[in-house]
DNA sequence: ATAACTCAGTCCGGTACCGTACATACGGTC
DNA sequence: GACCGTATGTACGGTACCGGACTGAGTTAT
């Protein structure tokens, strides 16, 4: 495992992951001295397929991508996880490697814990596990649909989507993404995300230029996307709503982080 | 809720579900009162998407398949469940209904208990939770490689896998199974089922005539399919190796149901 | 026997991709 | 400014799959 650096000076600001935040009562102080900020760059690796998991990490204002490989070399998205969950779910669920590649999208920071603190964590029925299990459910759900998208819908309308994607987990209307690393999300060819991000820039929709986007027009551009943006914000939105009631102290969840 | 007939007779003949019958113990006990056997028929469909879901069900001889519909209709199998695992997983993640449609692939026995009396089980650390999270695991990495698998291989790549993991939970080498719903379940039309079933069978793998399909050599099937079938496999095998040491008497999961 | 239905076989033009290749343009470095 | 690595633009043939339509073959109902 490779050394991280913590960010230095700022480790005790507030944390502005979801779940996290979401433990803010009595369970929070039990947690605090087990989590610690790290920063992720971009093009990072932070799992590799197959691998021993010793960190979980709740991203804050970094953004991750769960990449899978298949033989012969072709790869996929299957998750786009930011300051609403967790990156190592399968931890969580029992596992001890993660099946797929970890890879930072958008620089920014992230809160880690050892995955020997996460399981001792979840002996009990206790708030973090019920969260993790709404995230998984969620997560579900989204990789589920994913599969109904990649069959149905076109190359243009799944990039709009993941524009749309991550976008929502950035704090800017810039991201810093080249064809090709779209590309290999997507599950294409990199002159094909060209094609497409041609088109949307033509309609002003969106502008680039040497692996940087612009999101110019955010409604327009959720037209041109399948119906899956949507029902993954479902997802995700739905997830803060129904936090509250695993909480006992706690009324209602922070606000959002803005974006 | 459709009222459904319990199987007459053996009804305290010996479960089949793996996942219950890892729970054989102490356990077991406390929840055999809550179980009762059903006979589920093929073509039934179990839950409607986005249905509040009342029972959960532990296949035995049925086979489950898990359908995602996009708009304008397309449709997708997103899992296949038999007497490895359990239907409505959403209930146990915390959720009230299911994101998909759950049809019954082949007739056969399955265990059921009421989604009210699972969510009690799952109370405390129960071996029940534990080994629905490792079935969890197994499910999200087979859900992400089908995102894979369908963004990289061709129809006739997937036909074979989709019909060797209905023949693993099948008791024959029959699956009585039209072009018709298998296009729906790779999302494809029924026309290239048909092309693709058609070399299959001109290679002597299978052989078919109106909704009922022979596997005739199994082993030739496998080189035929994309690598996900073993990947699946493997998964779920791996589900039943690890089970064991989240028991407390028990030292071997019970000897696997022949097929 | 006839009809009605479901299932499978075949054909057709269209298109959204693929794999490959090469050309151009931008950004940073020296 | 010249260079180099990376990013994007464009072209071209090939093919897997689409949407739609029609035929015939088996199965069930009347």
């Amino acid at each position: 495992m490779k050394a991280r650096k913590p960010v230095s000076g700022k480790t005790d600001s507030p944390i502005q992951n979801d779940v996290l935040r979401a433990l803010l009562g009595a369970e929070y102080k039990h947690l605090r001295p087990k989590l610690e900020r790290v920063q992720l760059e971009q093009g990072e690796t932070i799992y590799e397929a197959a691998q021993r998991i010793d960190y979980v990490y709740f991203p804050e204002t970094s953004v991750v991508a769960m990449i899978d490989t298949v033989e012969g070399g072709g790869t996929v998205e299957v998750g786009i996880i930011g300051h609403e969950g967790m990156v190592g779910i399968n931890i969580f669920l029992g596992g001890l490697f993660t099946p797929d590649k970890a890879i930072v999208l958008l620089s920014g920071s992230a809160m880690r814990m050892k995955t020997t603190d996460l399981r001792s964590e979840l002996r009990f029925g206790s708030p973090l596990q019920r969260l993790l299990l709404r995230y998984t459910q969620a997560l579900l759900a989204i990789i589920s649909q994913s599969v109904a998208c990649s069959q149905h819908h076109s190359v243009p309308e799944r990039l709009a989507r993941l524009l749309l994607t991550i976008h929502d987990h950035a704090e800017l209307n810039v991201l810093d993404i080249s064809h090709q690393s779209i590309a290999g999300m997507l599950g294409t060819r990199r002159v094909s995300v060209t094609a497409a991000a041609g088109r949307l820039q033509a309609a002003r929709l969106i502008s680039y230029s040497r692996a940087r986007i612009h999101i110019l027009n955010e409604t327009d551009l959720k037209k041109e996307s399948c119906e899956c943006y949507r029902f993954i914000r479902r997802q995700l939105d739905g997830l803060l709503r129904d936090v509250p009631k695993y909480l006992s102290g706690q009324s209602r969840v922070p606000t959002q982080r803005t974006r």
